[in-house]
RNA sequence: GCGUCAGUGGCAGAGUGGUCAAUUGCAUCAGACUGUAAAUCUGACGGAUUUAUCCUACGCAGGUUCAAAUCCUGCCUGGCGCACCA
């Protein structure tokens, strides 16, 4: 198969800018650029559609460019209803380092070039940039792009810094095109209109045409909304900001309607693979066996092996026979290295114990999840909200639960 | 700069002197049912608490009042209109 049919049954295309994708990306090797904006100091679980994109295209031979975009990551670039907060320079300059860090990582079995655009952006005069630039695009057609044409219309209204990013995205191609002979870029299908917009300023100073592809915005099928929340929170890759352990969860709870579309997104699972997982799935959905595949193999790429073989184990004592009592000092070591982990008082409050272990967020809640009958001391239902933990029965470790998924192992000091 | 309209909880959006910790919807969380799924139903949804109350909050800062999200003044932010011929 090649590789334009496997990007395309695999769900990575959205958009692209030719007659047909096979000339852009089945024959001659090229190179193709990816841009991130250092908009925080780690990617999320999102981000990872296109990443993977990138990683189907290095093992077909054409090579990477990985852009961060320490300048465009100042300015921000159009969201449909608000204007953004300008951000530090200091910490934009922090989040390029890190997301820089993390993408090798990410790529580390891959050639990957990284430049970041601060390059040719940070010492751009004005005026140069108006002619080179700025002459090369019009008002009328700038204004007609969608996220520029939404915020045209709101309440809001739109800087005139956030109006010109597409200029500064549209150079970094050209630039890309010029050093390096890039000649394809490709981007979440939000950035189409960017893409687009340096895909145009080359063929007009250049007259040479380049490509844009673009991804879907992965939408959780159920909900309709944008996938890669969890509990209200981003799932990042960072495993400092989602534990290995939240992460692997994330994925396990994928609902039956998205998992089989992100095993194709998010693993190099083969399609035959996929479509014999969907089958057994269908004839026994309460295994979830597609969902459990799909957790051990996004957190394999992402953490390693040896991550995964540590999340498993506390999976077994959170949600598997294991019983709690039952558990080596080994185990617990491992468990209170990769899960949540509170050391506490004997004589503490439950109440307390559960707010300090983040399972809930103010008293006031901790004891709503008490009298609901949600928490769950080493396995035993409790539903008084003045218990202290010394009256409850424990050794050293007891093993809090809030709801079906919320733990944390509590460790008496 | 002038005029005018607006700024409310994670979001949308009610409320125009006390009955407002603020209607409603979405989102979120818990319980029941399940498969650590979805859907559905039930409940919670600023914080503390001796559950009587207290504190913090309706852009910011003051003021009027027994009492303000609501009225007044100033400021900040944004939308729209005007700002050359007139």
């Amino acid at each position: 198969m090649n590789l334009s049919k496997e990007l395309t049954e695999r769900g990575f295309i959205n958009q692209f800018s030719s007659e047909n994708l096979e000339d852009i990306i089945d024959g001659e090797k090229r190179t193709v650029y990816h841009g991130i904006d250092p908009s925080a100091d780690s990617a999320q679980a999102g981000n990872m559609v296109i990443w993977m994109m990138l990683k189907h295209l290095a093992n077909n031979g054409h090579k990477i460019i990985f852009l961060i975009g320490g300048a465009t990551g100042m300015i921000g670039d159009p969201k449909p209803n608000t204007e953004r907060e300008l951000k530090d320079k200091v910490v934009v300059e922090d989040n390029v380092v890190k997301i820089k860090k993390q993408a090798e990582d990410f790529f580390s079995d891959h050639e990957v070039e990284f430049v970041n655009n601060l390059e040719w952006l940070e010492n751009m005069s004005l005026l140069e940039f108006l002619r080179e630039v700025g002459k090369h695009y019009t008002i009328n057609e700038l204004v007609k792009k969608d996220a520029i044409a939404t915020r045209l219309q709101s309440d809001t209204g739109l800087s005139y810094t956030e109006f010109a990013y597409p200029l500064l995205q549209g150079y970094d191609y050209y630039q890309l095109f010029k050093d390096k002979n890039c000649t394809v870029q490709i981007g979440g299908s939000d950035q189409w209109g960017n893409i687009v917009s340096g895909v145009e300023l080359v063929r007009r100073k250049e007259q040479t045409e380049v490509f844009a592809i673009t991804a879907p915005l992965v939408v959780d099928k159920t909900t309709g909304k944008k996938f890669g929340k969890s509990e209200g929170n981003s799932v990042w890759l960072d495993k400092e900001k989602t534990s290995p352990y939240e992460f692997y969860q994330f994925w396990l709870n994928v609902s039956d309607e998205n998992v089989f579309d992100y095993l194709k997104l998010f693993t190099f699972i083969s399609l035959d693979e996929v479509k014999k997982i969907e089958e057994k799935t269908k004839d026994n959905p309460g295994a979830r066996e597609a969902q459990k595949t799909l957790a051990q193999a996004v957190t394999t790429i992402v953490h390693g092996e040896e991550e995964v073989e540590k999340v498993m184990r506390i999976n077994e004592v959170f949600f598997g026979k294991l019983s709690f009592s039952s558990l080596t000092q080994d185990e617990i070591s491992v468990v209170k290295k990769n899960a949540p982990y509170t050391p506490s008082q004997n004589e503490a409050q439950l109440v307390d114990v559960l707010v300090e272990s983040g399972l809930a967020s103010s008293k006031r809640e901790a004891k709503t999840f008490i009298e609901t009958g949600a928490v769950q001391i080493s396995g035993n239902k409790t539903i008084d909200t003045n218990l202290k933990l010394s009256e409850a029965e424990h050794g050293k470790y007891l093993f809090l639960k809030r709801g079906k998924k919320k733990m944390s192992l509590i460790e008496i000091i």
